[in-house]
DNA sequence: GGAATTATGTCAGTACTATTGACGTAATTT
DNA sequence: AAATTACGTCAATAGTACTGACATAATTCC
């Protein structure tokens, strides 16, 4: 159990590098970013008994207040089932209500309550700190290229989730033309 | 159940914005980017019956050759016992080995075979591919800024992590193509 | 040499997020 | 009237993570 069993393949010692080109570097820059990224939040939410997922749904239906759960699920690519239980909870503890559709009473709106706006706000503050901070160290002169890079890492099929956003992203690409 | 209940707070119909200066534009994107950036390996290690954990354990072992169980743990900051069972079935698939320490004989120094290091950089490749693709599609001119960028998004205290990887990630102003 | 500490492995129990599949209901569309 | 759609829910399962406890072997400290 202690050494490897007779079978096993030879260990290789040397590091993997950029053979074949490959990007290791931004690779794990992503993932390190990522992870504290999400930490910040996560110290947040862990005092509400709430999860990432939690964290998605509330900032979504902050972001875009009346999408549907269809709409919802379209973004967050999860299943109706994954969904459930975490909206329930937000809609139980008053963070999120459902209005019933205008046109089509099928559908149930999802709008954020003040409770639920004041969270969502209070889950992006470190985020957005955080952000403001990398541009400055990393000395991005324009926030653009940054916004650009991001969005180019998103499969072309669904950038258009991201164009419904509540635009304002200033300057964008596109300015809507 | 269909509306919402006579105590819940009144839904807000307008869209979160600006307000506090937060910069919702960039945490979107960088959800939506990590989460396509992960689904390119997703689908690999399906195959395999892996997922994400298995992934970065693999990922690591490979940039870092000969790491202790500790190290691991550390880089990755999860507990010994969400570990076990990944690390457990990488060696048993013949995708990692097991090596006593040559001083510290409680040790297990961590290598890939041949195996483990083709996986890697079997997932490796359509993240790279990807980011390669969304340099150049953003314009970006040098990647360096990006990269400066992700770093300054990493808690400080845990850059270490990263200027301890097989280099290059900091002497990389190399325009090597 | 003996005690404390360290590195690792393992067991038990739990939680959260996610999955697929099935079924029911109400409302809309055909 | 029939089919479809939007939503909710139930059951069963999986992957990843957690805490706490305990065992073993090896090293270090005194």
């Amino acid at each position: 159990m202690t050494d490897r069993s007779p079978a096993a393949g030879k260990p290789i010692r040397t590091a993997i590098t950029d053979e074949d080109g490959i990007d290791f570097a931004i690779i794990e820059l992503f993932f390190f970013a990522y992870r504290d990224f999400t930490s910040d939040p996560d110290q947040i939410l862990a005092d509400y008994g709430f999860g990432r997922a939690h964290h998605r749904v509330l900032h979504f239906v902050n972001r875009r207040p009346g999408l549907t759960v269809a709409e919802l699920l379209d973004v967050l690519k999860i299943t109706k089932q994954s969904l459930a239980r975490v909206l329930k909870q937000l809609i139980d503890t008053d963070h999120i209500v459902q209005v019933q559709g205008p046109r089509d009473r099928r559908q149930r709106e999802l709008y954020p309550t003040a409770k639920g706006r004041a969270l969502a706000l209070a889950l992006a503050r470190p985020q957005s700190r955080r952000i403001r901070a990398a541009l400055e160290d990393s000395g991005t002169t324009e926030r653009a290229s940054i916004e650009r890079f991001l969005e180019a890492m998103v499969n072309p099929e669904l950038r258009a989730q991201i164009d419904i956003m509540p635009a304002q992203t200033s300057g964008k690409k596109n300015g809507d033309h």
